[in-house]
Order: C-alpha cells, then sequence, then structure tokens
DNA sequence: TTCCATCTACTGGTTTTCATGGATTTTTCT
DNA sequence: AGAAAAATCCATGAAAACCAGTAGATGGAA
C-alpha cells in the first residue's frame, strides 16, 4: 500500500518551526523531505518540476496568503495532497481551507504525534484534522461569533487601505473608482464582519491578520 | 568561563516549536533544557522550585501575555535571563520587551543558527538580538515616530471600548463621563499614535495588543 | 508650594461615515 | 449560454467623527 516513501514540502516562514518539523521528521523511514520554502512563490516554483505528495503549508505567509496558494496548489496539482498547519482556530477559517481544496488541518499547537496521524490520514486520501480542530468542526456552527467572513479580491485590497487611515475618497482616487464603491464595499465588509463600525472592522481585520 | 551547563526553559503554546526547539537543541552539549511549558503560570510555578539560566518566552501564550510575564519572571527571579520569541516586529514592541528586562528577542523568523548566537550572548549577560531585530532597532524612529506612546490609565481604558465599535456616546455613558469627554481622549489617543482617523489608530493598537 | 500632567468639560464648525434602497455592468462558474 | 457573484455607481438624510481652541479641577512630584 506503500510502495514508495512519501515525499514532503514545507511552506512555513518561520525557520525555527521548519526545522524542528525536519528533524521531527527525519527519524521516519517512510517519510521524505524534499524541499522547504518560505514563500509561496518558491514553492509553487518547485512543484513545477517536481512531484509532492503532500505539502504542508502555514496560512501566514509573506508574500501570500495561506489559503489562496492552497488553492492555487490543487488547481495545478491535484494529486498533491496540501495539509494546513495554522495558529487560527477559527471555525470559519478551518472551513475555508477545506473548500480550497486542503486535505487537513494542523492546530500549531498540536502534538507531534497529531502530525504523523494526520500525514498517514492524508496519504490515504481522507481528510486529517487535529483533535482540537475536530473538536472545533464537531461544535454547531449556529453561533460563530468572530466567525472570519469570506471576502472578494476588491474587499481584501480594500481593507489595508482602510486600516491604515485612508478616507473613502482617498481609496477611490487611489483605486481610480468611485468613492461611492468604496462606500458599498466598506458597508459590505463591515456586515460580513458583523462589526457595529471601522473601529470595530479594523480590529477584528487586524486580529485575522488581514491588514 | 562555563563549568556548567546552560540550563533553559521554553514557554511556547506550539508544540510543534517546543519539539522543534528541543530537538535543535538536543545534540548541543552545554545546554540542558529542563523544562517546556504552554502556559505563564505552570512556568512560574516551576520557577519557583528551580533555577534558570535561560527561559525562553513566546509573547502570546494563552493564559497571559508573555511581556507581563517577563516582568514577573525577572522580578522574582533576577538571575534567570529571558529572550523572547515572538512574530512581532514593530520596533516599539521590541523596545517594551527590553524596557520589561528581557535579555533579548528573536524573531520566529531566524534561523537556528541565530537561535543558538543568542543563547550564548544572553549567557555571557549581553542583549541578545537576531540579525533583523537589530535591523529593526537600527533604524532611527524618525520614520516611525514614536512607535509606542504613553497612555495614561484613562487612555488605556477608552481604547479597548473604541476597538469594540462603542460610539463616543456609549463611552460616555458607560464610565459615567461626558461624551465631550470622550472625544478629547479619542483625539489625543490618534494624537499620540499619529493616526490620521480612528481605523489607523485601532489597527496600530490592536498589533500592539492594547485592545 | 508651585508646577505639571491628567481628567474633565465646553463651543462651534467641517468632514466623514452609516443606513436605506436602488440599479447596471462585469466576471466567474456551471 | 445562463445563473450567480462581484464590482460598479448613485441619492438622501441622520449620526457620528474630526478639528481647533479654551479652561477649571485635581493630585502627585519637584
Amino acid at each position: 500500500m506503500l510502495p514508495e516513501k512519501i515525499t514532503l514540502a514545507i511552506v512555513d516562514d518561520h525557520p525555527i518551526v521548519v526545522e524542528g518539523l525536519k528533524l521531527l521528521l527525519l527519524d521516519k523511514p517512510h517519510i521524505d523531505i524534499v524541499g522547504s520554502f518560505q514563500t509561496g512563490e518558491s514553492c509553487l516554483k518547485f512543484l513545477n518540476g517536481v512531484s509532492v505528495d503532500i505539502v504542508l503549508l502555514d496560512i501566514t505567509l509573506p508574500d501570500k496568503n495561506g489559503l489562496d496558494l492552497c488553492k492555487e496548489i490543487k488547481q495545478k496539482h491535484p494529486e498533491t495532497n496540501v495539509i494546513i498547519l495554522s495558529n487560527h482556530s477559527e471555525r470559519s477559517i478551518i472551513m475555508q481551507a477545506l473548500q480550497h481544496g486542503a486535505s487537513g488541518y494542523l492546530l500549531k499547537n498540536a502534538s507531534a504525534n497529531e502530525l504523523m496521524d494526520c500525514l498517514n490520514t492524508a496519504i490515504r486520501g481522507q481528510v486529517a484534522l487535529s483533535e482540537e480542530v475536530k473538536g472545533i468542526m464537531a461544535r454547531p456552527s449556529t453561533i460563530m461569533p468572530q466567525g472570519f467572513p469570506t471576502l472578494t479580491a476588491r474587499e481584501k485590497e480594500i481593507l489595508p487601505l482602510i486600516a491604515e487611515g485612508l478616507t473613502t475618497a482617498d481609496i477611490g482616487h487611489k483605486l481610480f473608482i468611485s468613492p461611492l464603491t468604496i462606500e458599498t464595499h466598506r458597508r459590505n465588509l463591515m456586515q460580513k464582519f458583523g462589526a457595529k463600525n471601522v473601529a470595530e472592522l479594523i480590529k477584528l481585520a487586524t486580529l485575522h491578520g488581514l491588514t
């Protein structure tokens, strides 16, 4: 059932995490770490040349969003399994990850054993979630405070500009569109986040690392 | 000069980071990891019984703020060196850490080599900063005008309320003072942070963990 | 005790946001 | 091709934020 070694790539901008993972996996005979990267781009480039069984992917990367990267990887290399490695325990983010094609989701506070379990589960083609994540997903989503809504590209573009202190007019000018449009986006953002005003919007967005 | 092994404790709520660090340091003959903790409290308890040379401390912990913990450790155990391990690259946070008695500051994107360097530097009683951190500290603070202003008690009280989405009137009502006063505080806050409006104010405040 | 920082409060005016409630055109996915 | 989602644009009025300046009260530090 396992004719070859599992090939694994790691994408995380924290060398300590990367080196830790490497050391953790070094003595597992059936796992072969073929690459580790600090940026999404470098990983994508690598995957164009080499086929990899599993990519361990951090959500917060310097150059791009890990979830977007996940989607991209699955589009170009459907045979590759992506396991998200993240700090975010929000149910909505986990949902997003799975919708973007991730085969698994691990919190960084998972143990080494859980990591191994998840790798084995994922390679069998099943969805691999760490214990805590399973718990989060099991909870009914009736009330989901601080859920992380799905933002459109434009919204993701505008949100940081608001956080920078630009006014509606400023942003309209900057993006060459009507300030009225910006207002609509701003309204939609607040609605999506369930924020009463910009202050709360920006707090939530900043906490989710979106600014 | 180094008659004994350096004793080291690790406080971080991410097992993978902890295990990675352990493995990284396992083959260093002069380093002895005597404990690892996921919460500030458990670490404090441990330090009451055992003397430790260096504590590697994450800033974001489940039960308390790492900077406060640092201060507490230095008060109770001045001989212990604390090295902060963090994701935050804001100059002001680094300053705060040093003011709270930290002997060093490492970004999590530091390499394993840098980690070793910093441990050795700290044990010699010197301030240990990773390369990137040195760069941040070297930049004159003209660009980033007074990174982190000192807030009065009242301001610290009001700031999170603004971030929660309360209006000026709401806050005035809540604190039993005139909304006009809140406006003054709000103005002063924005001025201190050099923010153009609440959005920017809240972004900066949230990044500094003040909300 | 004098001085300073802070908290408090106000006037009066301008700018921006927020809530409604549409509407049209592009893009994207199926 | 057709449906759905996203992006664009608009108007109006009320609410809130923002700006600039002033100033009394208080409590702690020099």
